[in-house]
DNA sequence: GTCTATACTAAGATAGAC
DNA sequence: GTCTATCTTAGTATAGAC
């Protein structure tokens, strides 16, 4: 296995999804370098044959979170969606509870303002792709940044709530906002 | 001084202020207990007279961080200010920087989600407050609650971007939602 | 109540064998 | 390229002097 060509590359992507899936659930401080590796079947040692740092594999795993929380959001849901049927289920308990893939854009929203200009450039762009899926032509432009900020910020601000009751009145204000 | 029926309390109110400013612009792993002592003008050591852990004190923290800055940000605005005053100088580029108080909600809003529920119920209380000061009457709850998360959302998502003039955009985008 | 000194633990990063 | 072993730093928490 070690002399297939292709075996670095799947590696590297084989540690950029366990990256993904952890940092975005419990963000950068509380996952270690060694908790990544393991996850990805590999020893501490290793990841520097395919990284630089741990804040160089956060701004890519914030790109790949993105996309395969993307793909996940839209599997479950009809091939013509509509945009209140992507509001519900982005902001939804299931997507809450972060066991299955997650956005980044909400889940780690705080976690990114003092980090390395290449983490916050990763979230930014991340945010625009965001705002081109809700809306692509840019006259619509200042509600899809409205509909954005009620979709990700509900969500953020809901994970910080101990109250069920709470977060559902949070869910629904939210939705009946970013659907019209 | 040593001998002062008051000067635990003072010293705990010290502590408290630091531990608020220092958590609030920089989140909870990334400001130590030596830091916020520091700031305090005392040592290590004596922290653990007034508080049982850093949880504990972070919990407390968030409370303070939030009466602190809700009076400096009621400050600077005439005695009867409008709803539309109120948002715009929440979302303002002053309260991002954050070098004055700044909220709570919005600057550890992903901070808070796996901590301690003793932190996670002070965040809440702190969140039905904010709620309460929009709209003290419960049938404008719901837009109460779109309101707050335009706020608290938008300044969160502000903090992460790198690019000012998107920034300046969002900031319009929320500001025009929860003014009306 | 506050200080200095000190466990104890965890984590990022590097060196060298295979 | 991956492993084990190690260096270094930093932070929570505690012990004991004053």
């Amino acid at each position: 296995m070690a002399w297939s060509p292709t075996h670095k590359e799947q590696t590297r992507e084989k540690i950029l999804q366990s990256a993904a899936r952890l940092f975005t659930q419990q963000g950068f401080d509380n996952v270690g370098i060694n908790d990544v590796m393991a996850h990805a079947g590999l020893t501490r040692g290793a990841f520097y044959a395919h990284f630089h740092s741990k804040s160089e594999l956060y701004a890519e795993a914030i790109v790949t979170a993105a996309l395969t929380a993307q793909s996940t959001l839209l599997a479950a849901l009809p091939e013509r969606a509509t945009r209140s049927q992507v509001v519900n289920a982005y902001l939804s308990d299931t997507h809450r509870r972060g066991d299955s893939a997650s956005c980044p854009l909400a889940f780690l929203t705080t976690d990114i303002s003092q980090r390395d200009p290449v983490i916050r450039a990763a979230y930014t762009k991340v945010f625009r792709g965001f705002l081109n899926q809700l809306e692509p032509n840019s006259e619509a432009r200042e509600k899809a940044l409205r509909t954005a900020v009620l979709m990700i910020g509900g969500m953020a601000i809901a994970r910080a709530l101990d109250d069920d009751g709470l977060v559902s009145e949070l869910f629904s204000a939210c939705q009946a906002g970013a659907s019209r």
